[in-house]
DNA sequence: CAGCAAATTGTACGGTCGTTCGTCTAGAAT
DNA sequence: ATTCTAGACGAACGACCGTACAATTTGCTG
């Protein structure tokens, strides 16, 4: 019956996926690796576990019973869309950077970075998946808007840093200004994306300069 | 064969749909706004002729009929967006305003109005299309982007209107300006959409106020 | 070594998708 | 009165979807 099986179970991939224990672990990551990818093209409910099970060289029937329903994948590729984020923009802006202003600026610069060298193929995975989602309930929903809650709220607890060390113009109100970046930095992935246009990130540059450091700076 | 056909054609609509030559075109009409209602919820790729047909009591082989392909249907939808978010947001600014500073601030307050009244369900029409459609090539991709693109020239030319009347700051770069509402604007729409928070409307009300007049207005 | 549990597989089921086809109806054209 | 044409229909298609299930392989454990 197994057509070939014996030759070495996985098969082509950099690990011969020895059916150790922690197999299951592996191969998980694998397809929710493909998936978050996927996904910013595709959309998280055009996912398909026959599409997802192509690529990964898995078969379909794994592919589910690896998550037990397309729910729990779906759910498994935001946490690890969530993860990606924050390895490519939040540790770095943290890692050389001081907290308050010039840390705020290297989130916004490390956002923008991260959609120009198109981390995922479709711009900002959470940017796509809220405007998907975003007038549907579900658990699905809910955890994109808890992950997007959480950038958000990083963006303001750093904006009120930078307020309090006096780094920003007199008067800012720093919810008002995180606000502002938030909306700013999701609103220029969707038109570079959307025109293929690098132009819209150089504006957003000058924008987030602008309203971090206001109109001086002769 | 026919079971309830003699008894009026189309049958519980406000409308008999008698079978005169133009039937067609209120059929298409009134699929295609069931359609645009649709889209921003399911998106424009998660369309389904059979739930279409199923909500306008139209039968399914005759919505396919109607249209030829998913792919035209899909471009009537955005036809019909296009028309619907003119007369909601566009047209009101030009009835009543002024052309420059004025018109540039009724158009964003039109357009947040148009997200906070929930004309689209899912929020605005071109901001889920976009998202969904950004990373895809296509006839449909092309259509989304000329719509935006359109709607970001008229907020271009207004602003470049308001500057040549000194009605903006001193210095005012009008492109970037544009560009500065135009992703404001649509980044508030999916976070108002997202966590259903009108606050972030009264938020993006006070960025674009503080944008367009500037820091003074004490 | 024997036995268990995890990992993986093939097959199959019911459902929905977009699309095709043949047919019927009824206004428009001749 | 006859022909033409567009609208609307039901039925059926192949494809793909998510899911269910039994079977088999394989590493770990007693």
């Amino acid at each position: 019956m197994s057509t070939q099986v014996g030759s070495g179970g996985g098969g082509k991939g950099d690990q011969p996926a020895k059916r150790t224990r922690a197999a299951g672990e592996r191969s998980r990551a694998r397809v929710v690796e493909e998936s978050a990818r996927l996904a910013t093209v595709e959309g998280l409910e055009g996912l398909s576990i026959g599409r997802l099970a192509e690529t990964t060289g898995i078969a379909k029937s794994s592919v589910h019973a690896l998550f037990g329903s397309k729910e729990v994948l779906q759910l498994a590729t935001i946490e690890a869309a969530r993860e990606s984020f924050i390895a490519e923009v939040v540790t770095p802006a943290f890692g050389a950077t001081r907290s308050g202003r010039e840390r705020l600026l290297a989130l916004c610069e490390g956002y923008l970075s991260y959609v120009e060298r198109r981390v995922f193929p479709g711009g900002c995975f959470f940017v796509s998946a809220s405007a998907e989602l975003g007038g549907r309930p579900g658990r699905v929903h809910d955890a994109v808007a808890r992950a997007q809650q959480e950038w958000r709220d990083l963006l303001e607890a750093e904006a009120k840093t930078a307020a309090e060390q006096g780094e920003l113009p007199a008067g800012t109100d720093s919810t008002q200004l995180a606000f502002e970046l938030g909306v700013l930095l999701a609103g220029t992935n969707i038109v570079s994306v959307l025109h293929d246009d690098s132009a819209a990130v150089t504006r957003a540059r000058a924008a987030i300069r602008h309203r971090v450091d206001g109109p001086e700076r002769a």
